[in-house]
DNA sequence: AATGAATGAGCGTTCATTCAT
DNA sequence: TATGAATGAACGCTCATTCAT
């Protein structure tokens, strides 16, 4: 995950509710207002009223835009995570940079982002809805789908013997390591100081793993 | 984590302050239902009712036990995280095995239990739940403190040049390492398939940087 | 009740007072969606989501046609009811037909009208509205009173010996026996495939009380 | 439909929620106060809340009795409607009277009964209901089953030449002339005042017809 | 120890209506 | 003329909790 800016714009480019000037203000602030408090507040408090609440509307209103909560859900997941995407690849293309710097520089990204309130609250609420709604587990695993192309794509160079299938192998054990870390290292977790040091013994050791691990390592899936 | 025994009794021996008597089977059947309900259907759905309709109760009565819903929560989270610390505490302690075998073995115990439904469903649900609920957030904290120490005990005889600092530090890598591959590789998410590459992988990976981190490669905290 | 031509433009010749501008097609539109609803959907799904939903418009543009509900209501009441009076007139207004063919036809008219969906809808909708809203309950009298007054001229000379009152009376009783053919003969209900046997007896039972009812059989009212 | 007493009981002896004598006393106001809204303010102001109001309790107190509001429904017109059909065998079972009388004083109770505020409303909704509700539609055909049933039973020995389904329809024919009259001569509707006059006819032509119609004049239906 | 009963707050959603555009 | 936007009230229902029995 690549640092995302506070107060980003969030992708507006969307089909969506409001097609008037206002009313795709109104759908914006909505869904600022849903993160806020999915993120501040958690999954529990993720309520119509609260949200509404928050970006001083009426519950109606929220309805208005949004028939059904889970139509909310869907365009806020849309939004957050087409935009992670979007700043991954961002920060992916830099030019005339040696494979091994690649996947340096991604891992300390994606650690600097996991610290922050935002990245951690928000995927940790995640991987806990996927839990039980599909949709949620779907959305998720496409951007993980995407994160892990970006991460083969610097390993792919870094050791040639490697299958494609391998590499992407090998991409999602480092993308797991790095997920991990939000656990201790997170914002607001027990070992949250301890970060860099999980970010340094990340680097070392996925970067070692990504150049030095031979096919046989990884044992095939049917 | 340990591999549990799904139906564990989470530890019932002793008795506690409260309004609950424990060794009751009462409360017993009502934290089983709860524990349930809390992986079968997530934390949404975690409600009173549903935990009464479980245990084949009324709601009540689990009042009646539990003043509080927190209380509930509490005590379940103690159960369980015990039962955890001592599965794990026992599969630690085995006698005359060289300290790579034995971290190895560990690594593997972690993974084959991450893989159950029971540990992928209550521990991301516990990661989200720690953001927003300062107990749940200490007691998992305690629960991987204990956890990160028998990984350090594995540890230390291997890189004899590491400070205890830094043995701490290196098995909250491989713990969290280990863990983040409950994202993917966990009961019912999208690269379940694939946990034994990331199986593989991870005790290849995570040995070789317990047997060869140096002291200078981890950042020291203040 | 007459036979109502299922596509009818249920009248909307004259022009009105009020907000909306009759002749209009919009109105027209409106006021054909919200038959349609009543009719398919019943009373409890009258609202101006529906009728708006049915009519491919906006809850917004109905209320500016018309800025009250109720007066929606009026307006359909009217249009509809002043259909059924003017093609009930058409249908009694057959010359050179004796009085009690005359009456025949006019029962057998109105029961297979009570026969079809519209009517057997409409008119139970009707009585229960006329419950508790007084512009319903004056608004179906009126029509009663104009239908009444169609089955009385018939009645007349059947039976000469009768007061002007005394008629009324038989008329709204062979009304009220029609009607009730609604409940148990009417469109969907119960035994409606026995309607013919129904009607069979209204015409032998009504026609032979008209011809053969005594003044001294009819309490008079004062 | 007999005559009601305004304030019976409407049968307590069914399985239904509250065991308790605190209980049975609540679910018997709950229902009271919902048969007292639907008459006094109609199907449109039946909504939890007015019938709460009624009976001064919370809405949440109705959900814990009566888990879905159609439960509520279906209780309210099970006593209700068997309320009646108990009261009509009652009235219908006068020994020693001979088949004319009989039928005749079961036209008056019935027409009576229609006079009430109670009867008229109720059932007026009831027919409207009936229309898009599944449950209301057979209970009410059952109710009217039974009431034929007694109609039947006086008409039979009145005219021997009619077979039992010819008897049945004459019966179904004399309901409906009855139910009929409810539209015109029941409480608060425009002829009220002439309902005794609507009831001499009746008698006068539903007795008559009962008595003199000939097999031959109802079509077999097949 | 357990339950029936009741409460008050809150849930997502629908309603008729208003108003600026 | 028509619609998007917004409101406030109400809808049926679920929630954790209290309390008498």
């Amino acid at each position: 995950m690549p640092t995302i800016k506070p107060d980003s714009e969030s992708g507006t480019a969307y089909t969506r509710p409001g097609i008037y000037t206002r009313g795709a203000e109104t759908v914006d602030l909505i869904l600022k207002a849903a993160l806020d408090v999915l993120i501040e507040e958690g999954a529990g408090a993720f309520t119509l009223r609260r949200i509404a609440a928050r970006c001083d509307m009426k519950v109606g209103n929220l309805s208005y835009h949004f028939a059904r909560k889970e139509m909310l859900i869907q365009l806020l997941l849309d939004d957050l995570l087409d935009y992670y995407e979007r700043t991954l690849d961002d920060s992916a293309r830099q030019p005339g940079i040696d494979p091994e710097t690649q996947l340096t520089i991604m891992i300390e990204i994606c650690l600097d982002d996991i610290g922050t309130m935002r990245t951690t609250r928000l995927f940790t609420e995640l991987w806990a809805l996927a839990n039980h709604n599909e949709f949620v587990a779907e959305r998720v695993a496409a951007f993980y789908r995407s994160a892990h192309a970006q991460i083969a794509s610097a390993i792919a160079p870094l050791n040639p013997a490697l299958s494609p299938a391998e590499v992407d192998a090998v991409a999602r054990f480092i993308s797991a390591s790095m997920e991990g870390t939000t656990i201790f290292g997170g914002y607001g977790k027990a070992w949250e100081p301890q970060m860099p040091q999980m970010k340094a013994l990340a680097i070392k050791s996925l970067v070692h793993l990504a150049k030095t691990v031979a096919p046989g390592d990884i044992p095939s899936i049917d």
